[in-house]
DNA sequence: TCGAACATATGGTAATGGCA
DNA sequence: TGCCATTACCATATGTTCGA
């Protein structure tokens, strides 16, 4: 009540003076007459608004802060917004505050800023008259006028004296200048505005000045109070803002971390010359975080934060939104009739504009045709299409996004289009793009200064065997385990040679692996009828038979009588194929609800990430970003990431796998998005147990794996045709797939027969005990 | 009876590759 | 490097079957 006649009476100060425009007449009649023109319903009211003590104040505030126009403008939002529960409501509460800043304008309008920020943040509740006047665990303002002083030290002598890259420390004090400019560039208090906001410039800054940046926001601009009892033991210690900021924790460890990070980049830079096949592991440390430079514990954050009744989960997802709105950027196609229309939705986003000059690696755009589109009919079997002029249209508005050129007949150094090629003969619809190439003849593409690569990537023969299960094995060399990459990149591109991160060798041979394709069932799947709906136009009528592609004209149904009759396990029924429906034949109509891969032909992540690691990637342009797996890798690893999705709804498929990932590694040590203070404590828990198991499994994977040579060897000596004739493997295999986690095996020994790989086992089992559930 | 949803055949276009 | 037969891709046409 007292607030509300309070207000009142502040209202009409200032409604009076904004009339009056006039400070001197103000003094005068027109203040009272105003007063006894309003006042005739509650004579209280009218004696107390009359105090001279009241009239007073306001006099003073008005003098002292409401003169000021962006300090006028903070105090009547805020009333304009929450009316009678406005922080400021109340004359003597603003009297106190002027007097707490010595009627500073710069430090009113930051006070009269962090309280309303934080009021509408909902993390400012008790701001009352008592609060301000009297020191104590609740005091605000003190805090806040703190908090100023040291954000004026960091943007300061702190980053003057700081190494950082000059883009960034000017880009540091655009955006934390002042609360405006922090909510309109970085944080805006209402989430949803978040999408509205490009932050995607933070994605090639070094981790120095993403540390950076984390400082500023918990020490001076957060919204919630994580650390603010740290400033008050400072402030009850008489410290001064540099002081907290060097000798308290957690601004202590933040700002030695940054330190010790600019002395690695420096010496990265240093050691660039250095880089040389064989040390793989330093090259990495430059482009992928070390998991280790995660941020120190804070168990007090936690404290507080609990404490202060904050939701764990919420914080949690809040967090996990603001680090893939900083690496993760994605936009559909199909929506984006032209190549201009898409080139302008991309242009909104700085990832889209890096400039490869100021990057530590390079910007890699990636196609793998394998995730292109997909076949309508017998998409498991058949290649997916490639529509040429969708493939066109993207990437010219790559060009005309990045370069304003939708040409690709030059690239920028820095720059290598990626493309794997799905097991397609015809590569030159990509070479046609650059005028060198596959396909493209040697007098056409003289004089560029594109150079291209052809690297040959191999995969298991298990698991090849196990994706394609109508396969004659008869048939000679049809099972394809290899597919083509072709790297296009600028003659100046630096690509330093180094060991491959998931097989053997360097990226100094032509090849790659081998990679173990997973199993349909390990993929990550979706119903059907969502499939329609993401693939769009990207869903084409692919012709051909449907047996292999083999020349050899016999036709599936004798591949398979033959192999059930010769093997009787490679088969369909056997294996446990996804539905894909077989017309309107001896099956039904596929349901929309019935699980499908929403990638047939995906490849593994190792596959990317060894490529991404063999170019040095330091951000991603992804063409066929498939089921988001390669986008929640490369965010998980700090990597910026442009997506270019088919749909709409391919995108908020992309965007879900991310954050499943994100939030996850966020409670995984292993990860270098490890955030100790939010961490699931259940997920952390088991993520540990998941790695130590993992570890023992692959010890016991390799034992198992040398017994069974040894067992072949003799088989093998004593001449027995143990081949061909496999009905026993069912009851064999320990089911120990990695990744699927299906452990029901009977654990029974490496039968001697084949030697299945252990994903193709699990899936045999799980297929086995799906069929004893339901029979 | 007709349309939906699939399978399958066909032919145009462009790339490939052998050869001179 | 140019010619030309062959091959690959894939859009389109046609066929098949079910159920409304």
């Amino acid at each position: 009540m007292i607030s509300a006649w309070l207000r009142r009476v502040r209202k009409e100060v200032y409604t009076g003076a904004l009339s009056a425009d006039d400070v001197a007449a103000l003094y005068g009649k027109n203040l009272i007459q105003v007063n006894r023109r309003s006042g005739g319903g509650n004579s209280q009211d009218d004696k107390d608004r009359t105090k001279p003590g009241t009239i007073k104040a306001c006099i003073q505030v008005y003098e002292r802060m409401l003169t000021h126009e962006p300090l006028r403008r903070i105090v009547l939002n805020a009333e304009q917004d929450f009316l009678d529960s406005s922080p400021f409501a109340g004359v003597y509460k603003l009297q106190e505050m002027c007097r707490l800043c010595k009627d500073n304008v710069s430090k009113l309008e930051w006070l009269l800023g962090a309280t309303y920020h934080r009021f509408r943040a909902g993390t400012l509740h008790d701001f009352s008259m008592r609060n301000l006047a009297t020191a104590g665990t609740k005091q605000h303002a003190l805090v806040f006028l703190k908090q100023r002083e040291m954000k004026l030290w960091l943007l300061g002598p702190f980053l003057d004296s700081r190494n950082l890259v000059s883009e960034c420390k000017s880009k540091l004090r655009e955006v934390f200048a002042s609360r405006d400019s922090f909510t309109k560039l970085l944080r805006p208090v209402e989430e949803e505005e978040q999408e509205n906001i490009d932050v995607s410039w933070q994605a090639t800054w070094p981790k120095s000045a993403l540390l950076t940046l984390e400082l500023l926001e918990t020490s001076a601009f957060s919204v919630d109070a994580t650390d603010e009892g740290t400033v008050r033991l400072g402030i009850k210690n008489g410290k001064s803002g540099q002081e907290l900021l060097e000798e308290y924790s957690p601004f202590k460890e933040k700002i030695q971390e940054i330190d010790a990070c600019l002395k690695e980049e420096l010496k990265a830079i240093n050691d660039a010359a250095k880089s040389q096949a064989g040390d793989a592991e330093p090259d990495q440390a430059q482009n992928i975080p070390n998991p280790s430079g995660a941020a120190p514990s804070r168990t007090s954050d936690l404290d507080e934060a609990m404490a202060e009744g904050m939701d764990l989960e919420s914080k949690r997802l809040a967090y996990a939104r603001r680090i893939m709105s900083s690496y993760l950027v994605l936009e559909s196609e199909e929506d984006k009739k032209t190549a201009g229309g898409l080139a302008s939705a991309l242009k909104k986003h700085k990832l889209v504009q890096v400039e490869t000059a100021s990057m530590s690696g390079n910007l890699i755009i990636v196609m793998d045709v394998n995730g292109w589109g997909e076949a309508i009919t017998a998409p498991h079997i058949r290649r997916p299409p490639i529509q040429q002029t969708i493939l066109n249209k993207v990437f010219e508005a790559i060009g005309l996004a990045r370069r304003g050129s939708s040409g690709w007949k030059t690239m920028a150094p820095g720059e290598i289009v990626i493309c794997l090629i799905g097991g397609r003969t015809n590569n030159s619809f990509l070479s046609k793009l650059f005028g060198v190439g596959p396909g493209v003849g040697r007098s056409k593409s003289r004089g560029s200064n594109i150079m291209w690569r052809e690297i040959t990537t191999t995969f298991t023969p298990e698991s090849v065997q196990a994706r394609r299960v109508r396969t004659s094995r008869k048939a000679l060399a049809s099972l394809k385990c290899s597919q083509k990459m072709f790297w296009w990149f600028d003659a100046g591109t630096d690509i330093p040679v180094k060991s491959h991160k998931h097989c053997q060798g360097t990226n100094a041979f032509d090849l790659m692996g081998p990679f173990t394709l997973e199993p349909w069932k390990s993929l990550p799947s979706i119903p059907y009828g969502d499939k329609k709906l993401l693939w769009g136009k990207r869903r084409a009528a692919v012709g051909g038979k449907t047996t292999t592609g083999e020349t050899d004209d016999e036709g599936a149904a004798y591949d398979k009588d033959e192999i059930a009759e010769e093997t009787g396990a490679v088969d369909e029924e056997e294996i446990e194929l996804p539905d894909v429906g077989s017309g309107r034949g001896s099956h039904k109509t596929l349901a929309p609800t019935v699980l499908q891969p929403a990638v047939y032909h995906e490849m593994p992540v190792t596959l990317w990430e060894s490529a991404m690691h063999a170019t040095s990637a330091a951000h991603i342009i992804d063409v066929t970003p498939g089921s988001g797996r390669l986008a929640a890798w490369a965010v998980c690893n700090r990597l910026g990431y442009v997506g270019i999705a088919c749909t709409q709804h391919h995108m908020e498929y992309i965007e879900k796998t991310v954050m499943t990932e994100v939030l996850a590694a966020l409670s995984n040590p292993g990860s270098g998005l490890y955030a100790p203070t939010l961490a699931d404590k259940n997920i952390e828990q088991k993520a540990k147990e998941e790695t130590k198991r993992k570890e023992e499994e692959e010890k016991k994977k390799k034992a198992e794996a040398a017994a069974a040579a040894k067992k072949r060897k003799e088989n093998e000596n004593q001449g027995g045709q143990t081949e061909t004739k496999k009905p026993k493997k069912k009851d064999e295999g320990s089911a120990a797939a990695a990744g699927t986690g299906t452990g029901t095996g009977a654990g029974g020994s490496q039968g001697g027969a084949g030697g299945l790989s252990p994903a193709l086992q699990a899936m045999l089992e799980k297929a086995k005990n799906k069929d004893t559930a339901s029979g």
